[in-house]
DNA sequence: CTGTTAGCGCGTTCAT
DNA sequence: ATGAACGCGCTAACAG
C-alpha cells in the first residue's frame, strides 16, 4: 500500500506538499499540482485514515448504545442516526448491551480512550439507580427516547401527554375497565407513561386500579401472557380495553384475544405505542401512537455532532421535545352495549 | 488526558516498560508492574485506541453493509454479526446503502483506508452485474445471505431448495393456481428461488405461469399490491395459493386478502419466507421458511475475522450453506373443493 | 527483566 | 509556493 511518501518522491516532491495538494489545492502551484495528482493515480495512493485519525485525534465516530438490535423502533432511530452521522462525516458503530451496565461501561471507556467521539443513548436514563454509566466525564453523550430529568442531552416525544391521550381516547369510547400492560417496572419510560395513564384516568373519572395492570418487557410473547393473565385471572368485570405500552406488545395481546374467542375491537379495544409498520398492516390495524424515530434519530445524531464538534457548548443540556402522533385505527371501537 | 509518557514518568520506568506491565504483565518484575498499575490508576490513565490501533495499522473493525436497516430479518443477521465481532474484539460499522453503488464504494475505501478491516455484504452478489464492488482486492469480504457463485466467502440457506420446498408443500395440498409474489427482479435471491419454485411445479406436474408472478420490492405494501392485482387482474381461475418471497410481503399478501373479503387459510394459503418474529404472532400465523439469520451473522464474522486475521487464506473462498426449516403453521391449508 | 532507539503515516510548524 | 524537521502515542527491535 502506497503511503505519502511514495507519491512524494514519485512526484518529486517534498511530503508537505502532498498533503496541501490533498487539503488545500490552491496554495499548490498547477504544475506540482498535476504531478503530484498524477502519482497518487499511479500508485493508487489512499491516504491512510487510521493515520490521519490519530494525528487529529477523532475518529469521527458514535457509538450507538442500543439495549436490543432486533427492536424495529431501535432499527427506525438507528437508521436516523446514520443518515444524519453520514451527512456530517460521522461513522456509526452499534453497541448491543444486553441490558449490561458493563457492556455500557464498555463503550464508554472506548470514547475515553478515543476510538469513538461520543454515544447516542437509546436505553432510557434511569433516575433512581445511581450506577448509571452515562453522563460521564469528557463523554459526549445523547439520549434518544428518553425520559424528561435526563442529566445529559435527550431527545424524545412527551411519553406522559402521549399514554394520558391513550387512555382518554379509551374513556372517550365508554370503557372504564382499562387493562394495562407496561414495558419492565423499572424501565423510566414505562414509569412516565404509566404517570400519563394515570392522569388520563383522573380526567376522565375512572379510578386507578393495580390489579389491572401487567407487567411485560416490551416483546411480543410478554404482550400475549400478559393479555392472558388480565383476561383470565384478573378481577372481575373484564377489561373492555387494553393500553400496551408498545406495538409488539400490543400485537401479542391481539393474539392472545383472538385465542380466547375475543374479537378485536368487537369485544376488547387495544392501543399500542410507538407505531411499527408492521402495525398498520395487522389485523385489526392499530391504533398508536407514533413516534418519529427516523427523525429522533436524525436529531439526536446532529446534536452530538455538534457537542463533538464543539458548536455546542456540551455543558447546557439540550431536552428536544418532538411531536409525536396518536394514530386511530380499527383497534379500537366504543365499549359494547350488551 | 494522561499519556504513557506521564504514567512511566510517575512510576519511575520507561515508557516500554509500561506497555509491557499493560500487554505481557508477566514479563515485567512484581515490584514495578504494582508501581505501574498504581500510576496507571492515580492518573486515570487509559491507552490511547487511536494511536495503538494505527501503530498496528488494523481498527479491529468490520463494516456491515445493508440495503435497508429497517429490514426485521437484517437486523437478526446484525446482532449475530455484532455477538461474534465482539467475541473476537471487533468493532462493527453499519453502512446503509440504500441500494446505491456510490454508497458501497465509500465502504469499500474505508478499509482500503485502513479504517476498516473488511465488509460484510448483505445485499446479494448479482452475477450480471458487471459493476459489482465486491469483491475488490486487499478488502476481505464475505457475503451474507446471498446465493451460490458469489465469488467471495458466502454464508447462506439453499434457497432454491427452500422455494421448492414450499410449492411442493402448497401442490401437495391440492393446489394447482400458484400466484408468485418475486422480490425486484434483477435481485439474485428473488432469482436462484424462483428457479426453486419453477423445480417444485415441474416435480409436482404443474406448469409454469408468469401470469400468476408479480414483482415486489420485499417490503409489505408490494405484497399487498401485488395481491390485489393477483386477485383481480390475474388469470380465471385465480389462484388459491401465493407464495412470497418474504414474510413483509407475506403479510401484506394477507392484509390484501383481507380486505378483498377472502379469507387465509380457506380461500387462499398463503406461504412467505425468512420467519420473522412477528409472523409467528400474525392471525394466521405464517407458513414460512425459516433462515437461521442471526446464526448467519455470527458465521459470517467469524469468517471475516478468520481472513483478517490471517487465519483463513482469504483466497479459496468458503461457501457455507446453514440449513434452513421450513415452518409449516395455519396460513396453509388443503385446497377447498367447492 | 529493562531502557534506549527508532519509527508507523501524517499534519503542522517554521524557515526559506 | 515549498521543503525540512518535529511530534502525535504507542509498539517493536535491540542492547544491556
Amino acid at each position: 500500500m502506497a503511503t505519502i511518501r511514495d507519491v512524494a518522491s514519485l512526484a518529486g516532491v517534498s511530503r508537505a506538499t502532498v498533503t496541501r495538494a490533498l487539503q488545500e489545492p490552491d496554495k499548490v502551484s498547477p504544475a506540482r499540482l498535476s504531478r503530484v495528482k498524477e502519482a497518487i493515480r499511479v500508485l493508487g495512493y489512499r491516504p491512510n485514515m487510521l493515520s490521519q485519525t490519530f494525528r487529529k485525534n477523532q475518529a469521527r465516530t458514535i457509538v450507538v448504545l442500543a439495549p436490543n438490535l432486533a427492536n424495529p423502533f431501535f432499527s427506525k432511530v438507528i437508521a436516523g442516526i446514520v443518515a444524519a452521522a453520514d451527512e456530517r462525516d460521522f461513522r456509526v458503530l452499534v453497541g448491543a448491551t444486553d441490558g449490561s451496565v458493563s457492556k455500557e461501561f464498555d463503550f464508554v471507556r472506548m470514547v475515553e480512550s478515543r476510538l469513538a467521539d461520543g454515544i447516542i443513548q437509546m436505553n432510557p436514563f434511569t433516575l433512581s439507580e445511581r450506577n448509571a454509566v452515562l453522563p460521564h466525564q469528557h463523554v459526549p453523550a445523547v439520549s434518544v427516547a428518553g425520559v424528561p430529568g435526563t442529566p445529559y442531552s435527550c431527545v424524545r416525544i412527551d411519553n406522559r401527554a402521549a399514554a394520558k391521550e391513550c387512555i382518554l381516547h379509551l374513556a372517550a369510547s365508554g370503557h372504564q375497565k382499562i387493562g394495562i400492560v407496561t414495558g419492565p417496572t423499572h424501565n423510566s419510560n414505562t414509569m412516565v407513561r404509566l404517570e400519563g395513564v394515570k392522569a388520563g384516568l383522573e380526567e376522565a373519572g375512572l379510578s386507578y386500579n393495580p390489579n389491572l395492570v401487567r407487567e411485560g418487557d416490551f416483546r411480543m410473547l410478554s404482550g400475549l401472557q400478559a393479555t392472558e393473565s388480565l383476561m383470565q385471572d384478573g378481577p372481575d368485570p373484564k377489561p373492555t380495553a387494553i393500553f400496551c405500552m408498545n406495538d409488539e406488545m400490543a400485537l401479542g395481546a391481539i393474539r392472545a384475544l383472538h385465542t380466547l374467542n375475543l374479537r378485536v375491537p368487537e369485544d376488547v379495544s387495544i392501543v399500542g405505542f410507538d407505531s411499527l409498520d408492521f402495525s398498520a398492516f395487522f389485523m385489526p390495524p392499530l391504533t398508536t401512537v407514533e413516534q418519529p424515530g427516523y427523525d429522533m434519530g436524525v436529531s439526536s445524531a446532529n446534536i452530538l455532532a455538534d457537542i463533538i464538534e464543539g458548536v455546542s457548548a456540551g455543558q447546557e443540556s439540550h431536552d428536544v421535545v418532538l411531536p409525536y402522533r396518536f394514530i386511530i385505527r380499527q383497534s379500537t371501537a366504543p365499549v359494547r352495549v350488551d
